[in-house]
DNA sequence: AAACATTTTAGAATATTTCTAAATTAATTG
DNA sequence: CAATTAATTTAGAAATATTCTAAAATGTTT
């Protein structure tokens, strides 16, 4: 079974971003962070949390996701409409997307140069630069 | 008003897609390309038609998009969740994504270079390299 | 013009996400 | 540690964007 454990570091998570420690964001933050890094939906890690015997609703699993978007725990990226993705790898990075599964992958931020891109316009400043490289299956 | 020179232009579009040149699909076409660069979503050229006094469904307007979009007149642009560009500029090129106003602008694919990044995976091959500059408001 | 294939259409269906107001839970206070 | 207050969770409704469906209309070919 599941050590006691984890929940320290699920705890520290939610006390770096200033959120109050609720059943269900531990839960949450338990199943986003005690592993590898990983790209997930909402439905799928509130299937995930049914799976695992937490009670939440979808409703709290959206609100937890962005909440720890905002707090910078996690990191959205939008690379099909209609969909969302939740990144728990919120370092300097960017994506291989593969067209035909629809999965995502890392690439990390130092295998990729963007080079002498232009100045953000007058008032703007670069919030993030997302490079995805869209993968399609090899042709015959 | 309009004149009719323009009608040649869109043909001659549907004729290079191999789409056959319906009443819909000129009208559209011509509210597409006649003009400079654009993003435009869905809706947003179906409100065009309706007020160009073109008779469209918005059920077409999406067929019509994808089925250009498919012949390589039109790229799709994903930056928002829940929410489809198509862009009319179909070069080498990335983008600018105002997040305050959800505006786009291109960026000539000259003024970017993405360097050496990872090899496309066995079996798949690059689609396509897409450069997102995400821009906030400046702060104060 | 008849026959056939393609396209368009309205509206229903689906999918994802957000909203709402009531119920619950966590934190604070006495 | 019970009472009070504030934050959170919840189910379900609503909103939003997109796709589907099958019938009607249109375009093409003969």
């Amino acid at each position: 079974m599941t050590g006691t454990r984890p929940f320290k570091h699920a705890l520290d998570r939610l006390q770096q971003a200033g959120l109050r420690p609720t059943r269900q964001r531990l839960a949450l933050a338990r199943l986003l962070f005690d592993k590898v890094d990983r790209h997930i939906t909402a439905e799928q890690l509130h299937a995930e949390a049914v799976d695992a015997e937490v009670q939440v609703s979808l409703a709290t699993v959206y609100n937890t996701l962005h909440q720890f978007t905002d707090a910078g725990l996690l990191r959205e990226v939008v690379v099909e409409a209609g969909r969302s993705y939740f990144d728990t790898n919120t370092s300097d990075h960017h994506h291989f997307f593969f067209e035909g599964s629809g999965n995502l992958q890392d690439i990390p931020g130092e295998s990729v140069t963007v080079a002498h891109f232009p100045s953000a316009p007058a008032g703007t400043r670069v919030a993030r630069v997302d490079v995805i490289i869209r993968l399609a299956p090899e042709e015959a």
